[in-house]
RNA sequence: GCCUCGGUGGUGGAAUUGGUAGACACGCAGGACUUAAAAUCCUGUUCGCCGAAAAAGCGAGUGCGGGUUCGAUUCCCGCCCGAGGCACCA
């Protein structure tokens, strides 16, 4: 009987199928586990084989889990809402709901043949009006809330409001409007607008004015990855900064409690450094500098600045403005105005792209001075785009003998340059070091620098011209799109008011559409509805919500996905707490996971859930990059060169469908059949063989080196291609496939069917219980293949398999009592043929209910072991020896040994080193 | 420039705590079975030296150069290369 794994795989799909065997219940006695993938975007190319490999290792890890008597949580959906969807319903007139329907059932019945072990009765898709009306919900719940900075929660507006009324907003500051502040009595005094419009400045979900990338070719905003030097990627139209109303999360207000959430998750260093990096934490000052005009209008005003290193006070030479900063105009004095106003000028024809990408120094003096705190020197205000307005105060103090940039900037301008640490600075380069003893710094001199620090603020602080301050370089996330296939907002605009809609109201359904132009005035494509946008005497809000919003909550859908009264009830989301383990790749380490961390922060805050770090653990899988095949063209001819021969040709490389290539040998008939072009092409071959050229590079459709997991499947089983993806290498590191390296692992797979079957005989088992002999190597394998599969060390525990299959290959094991608990173990990585064999073996239920086999260490237990014997470190020779050999047993056996008394030449060794269980080291005099 | 992770045979990779470097596979070479093929099985396979060959032996060897140690792929110092992330963040 041969191992027919087409029937196999099919019968126990259907069979698992009809018995609901991957059933979850939120009702269990059990402990729980709840493992994550990142869910897939479901394009329209579907699957190829790098995309199922973190699917296969959570889904190992899964069963594993199930097996060792957890009540496992591992669900899957789509994450349905997006760009291309619209694009391609741009170009095709396909409908995206239609087109992404489609897609999605493409990508199901590729991740059926893989046999998942998927809850799918919990099945979410974010575009669902059943799971987007709870994301609509949540929006609302963001609207209703702002950030109390004392408490490091948030709270609601209507506690604001009360406490508005009592005290003003002097406990209270304003993260959107900083320098606002107004007493409990004007707050009572302001219109109804005004207080919507102050409320909206601390509100967590927020609507304000931002920047951003317009296309009026396109007629449409363009995300800034869809931006390349400044055009449009498609089309390459010009691209501008425009000012639009835009929707916002408040993630600012969460940056201390994301960066601290990160030491209580269990994620990779650089995962971890990428995300505080992105939120960039610096401690400095903010200090207030006053203004020497000359015949300037600001008058009263001082020039504030941040630095992070206020120890170097009596460094500065000049100061810094962004140019977009609110002074510009006011302290330019009127001599610099026509100067100044042509910089302007100047900065504001250049884009963003050609500001980062030629850093040119430039500046202009603004003709006006500062006062410098401690000592009588005047010091010039400069205005520069190497400051920018985004982040601390917008404006600097410059040190140029210890930053770089200021340096460069002084130099540039002939500034002169003062310098306060001595021979650190040697006037060719700046030195940022905090090491030196400080010079020409008034009551700082003879401090260390990063001693100093402290000392100057204390200084400033006292004086009242200078604050203690932390910095952040994260910005708030903007949270609208001027696209259709989104989250409609549940807001409605009346008199420049926005209204949330009440729950009850929800879902808003995005309406159908099928033309989706832009609507006008850079607005989405559902501002063509009037009919629909039109409500109460209002306009509804006609943006949509952006890709990340339903991705920020989705594992808490599948906790509870039927439930019509709330997004997740209370019980299911206490049951099921934290993700313990999440898979996906690094693409979204600032986006996806700072956002649904945000997300859950904020839902833990307003006790709709007990937890506030939704993923406990992150493993990040590596992607499987692709084996491009070339062939080689001799330029202007039909005529192709093997790879081993193109250098005597001027040739053209062209990529060539791997799928026709056998190793590195290309099936010349099908080439010529490939495309018409081709139909007439020769070939100078090597020995009859024609090789192609190989090169590791992205998976994807124009390199023809994809590789269609549908396909795998159909030639060699779900089994083996699980175990093959699980075999390639470390889940975590990126590596190239190699579909001929799939047999290995396919001759296994046959090996162990043979244990069980002989093709001639049929089932060969025996009721005899198995010899010590193999009950120590299989036990062996238990022991490895579970410590390996814990540590998601998957690649060596595949071959621990192999291993255990040699070993019982060649002890002739054929023991039911054995071989049934074999089947255990490797359920989780195989379980079609698991579930075969335990059937055919007559076992009683489902092999993915039975118990994790306990190791039985008495068969492990060694009595004696095979040493390997160094002379100065370098093995030469092995001896065996009685597990609890003496030390002086070891040497008198060691001295007797012929090899090592060769390597002795006679003399006394100098050291005999023996570290038990390792190794035996001679060490020569 | 800064941060993180890597660099081991022809290839993917193993070596979990400083203790036999190259497990397990792929590929390749040779062989058995077969009319033949497939399938299966067996043997060999880091490089170099010695040798007719085999066995045995010797030397080198985990990106490079140093160091610590009886012993280093593993720890320390200094470099080189690759991947990813951030990037005028004061």
């Amino acid at each position: 009987m041969e191992y027919a794994f087409r029937n196999i795989e099919r019968k126990w799909q259907e069979n698992w199928k009809a018995s609901n065997a991957y059933k979850v219940s939120n009702e269990s006695t059990k402990p729980k586990f709840y493992v994550l993938d990142m869910f897939p975007y479901p394009s329209g190319a579907g699957l190829h084989v790098g995309h199922p490999l973190g699917y296969i290792a959570s889904d190992v890890f899964s069963r594993y889990k199930r097996l060792k008597g957890f009540n496992v949580l591992h669900p899957m959906g789509y994450d349905s809402f997006g760009l291309p969807a619209e694009q391609y319903a741009i170009e095709h007139g396909i409908p995206p709901a239609v087109s992404t329907d489609q897609n999605i059932a493409t990508f199901r019945s590729q991740l059926d043949k893989i046999g998942f072990c998927y809850d799918w009765e919990r099945e979410v898709r974010t575009s669902d009006q059943e799971y987007y009306k709870w994301t609509q919900w949540i929006f609302l719940q963001l609207f209703d809330s702002w950030m109390d900075r004392k408490l490091q929660k948030a709270r609601r507006i209507s506690e604001l409001m009360a406490n508005f009324e009592v005290e003003g907003n002097a406990a209270n500051p304003c993260p959107g409007e900083k320098n606002l502040f107004f007493t409990a009595a004007a707050w009572l005094a302001f219109s109804d607008k005004r207080k919507a419009e102050i409320l909206m400045q601390y509100r967590l979900a927020f609507c304000g004015i931002g920047e951003v990338n317009w296309c009026e070719a396109l007629g449409t905003v363009l995300a800034n990855d869809e931006v390349i030097n400044g055009v449009s990627e498609r089309g390459g139209h010009p691209v501008v900064k425009k000012k639009l109303r835009q929707w916002y999360l408040r993630i600012t207000e969460y940056a201390e409690r994301l960066l601290a959430g990160l030491q209580t998750v269990d994620f990779s260093e650089s995962m971890k450094d990428m995300q505080s990096n992105w939120i960039g934490k610096s401690f400095g000052a903010e200090i207030d500098f006053e203004l020497d005009l000359v015949d300037a209008p600001a008058e009263g005003k001082k020039l504030k600045v941040y630095t992070t290193r206020p120890d170097t006070i009596f460094g500065i030479d000049f100061m810094v403005i962004a140019p977009e900063h609110e002074l510009v105009a006011s302290i330019t004095a009127a001599e610099q105005s026509t100067d100044v106003s042509s910089y302007i000028d100047y900065v504001n024809s250049r884009s963003e792209r050609e500001r980062m990408a030629e850093k040119k120094i430039t500046g202009v003096f603004s003709g006006t001075y500062c006062k410098h705190p401690f000592v009588d020197r005047k010091i010039p205000v400069w205005i520069s785009e190497y400051v920018l307005a985004g982040y601390g105060t917008g404006a600097i103090m410059a040190v140029p003998c210890g930053d770089e940039r200021d340096f460069k900037f002084a130099n540039h301008f002939n500034i002169p340059i003062t310098n306060i640490i001595g021979s650190f600075y040697d006037g060719t380069e700046a030195n940022p070091t905090k090491e030196a003893k400080l010079e020409n710094s008034g009551f700082l001199n003879g401090l260390l620098m990063s001693d100093a620090i402290a000392v100057a603020l204390d200084k400033l602080e006292g004086l009242g011209i200078g604050k203690r301050h932390t910095n952040y370089k994260m910005r708030d996330a903007a949270f609208s799109r001027q696209r259709y296939w989104g989250e409609p907002f549940p807001i409605v605009w009346k008199d420049d008011v926005a209204i949330p809609l009440s729950s009850a109201e929800l879902p808003i359904v995005l309406p159908p559409m099928t033309d989706l132009r832009p609507g006008p005035d850079a607005q989405g494509p559902l501002a063509n509805l009037p009919e629909w946008a039109a409500y109460e005497g209002g306009t509804r809000e006609v943006n949509t919500m952006p890709g990340y919003a339903g991705s920020s909550w989705y594992f808490l859908r599948y906790m509870d996905p039927n439930n019509t009264d709330a997004f997740c009830s209370r019980e299911a989301s206490d049951y099921w707490g934290q993700v313990d383990l999440y898979i996906g790749g690094t693409e979204h380490a600032v986006g996806h996971l700072l956002y649904s961390r945000m997300w859950t922060k904020a839902l833990f805050d307003l006790g709709y859930i007990g937890f506030d770090e939704p993923f406990k653990r992150l493993v990040n899988q590596g992607k499987i990059g692709g084996d491009s095949r070339l062939v080689y063209r001799i330029r202007g001819t039909k005529q192709f060169v093997s790879a081993g021969l193109k250098d005597q040709h001027e040739t053209d490389e062209l990529h060539v469908d791997v799928s026709m290539v056998d190793g590195l040998d290309l099936d010349m008939e099908a080439f010529r059949k490939w495309k018409p072009d081709f139909a007439e092409a020769t070939f100078i071959t090597e020995d009859g063989v024609y090789k192609c050229g190989s090169r590791l590079e992205k998976m994807s459709k124009r390199y023809f080196n994809v590789v269609n997991p549908d396909d795998i499947v159909e030639r060699y089983g779900a089994d083996t291609f699980r175990m093959y993806e699980m075999f390639l290498g470390p889940v975590e590191q990126d590596k190239p496939w190699d579909t001929k390296g799939i047999e290995g692992v396919h001759r296994f797979m046959k090996k162990l069917w043979r244990l069980f079957f002989d093709v001639e005989k049929g089932a060969v088992l025996t009721d005899a219980t198995a010899s010590d002999a193999a009950w120590k190597a299989f036990y062996k394998m238990v022991k490895k293949v579970e410590e390996d599969t814990a540590r998601f060390s998957f690649n060596t525990a595949v071959s621990s398999f192999m291993i255990g299959v040699n070993d019982l290959t060649d002890l002739h094991c054929h023991s039911k009592d054995l071989l049934a608990k074999f089947l255990v173990v490797l359920a989780p990585y195989a379980p079609h043929i698991a579930e075969e064999l335990w059937a055919v073996m007559g076992q009683s239920g489902s092999v993915l209910d039975a118990s994790y086999p306990a190791v039985e260490e008495k068969y492990l237990l060694e009595t004696s072991k095979e040493y390997p014997v160094a002379i100065n470190g370098k093995t030469r020779t092995t001896l065996n020896l009685d597990i609890n050999a003496s030390q002086a047993d070891v040497e008198a056996l060691v001295l007797v040994d012929p090899i090592v008394m060769k390597w002795l030449e006679g003399k006394p060794p100098k050291k005999i080193i023996y570290v038990k269980n390792k190794m035996i080291n001679v060490v020569l005099g």
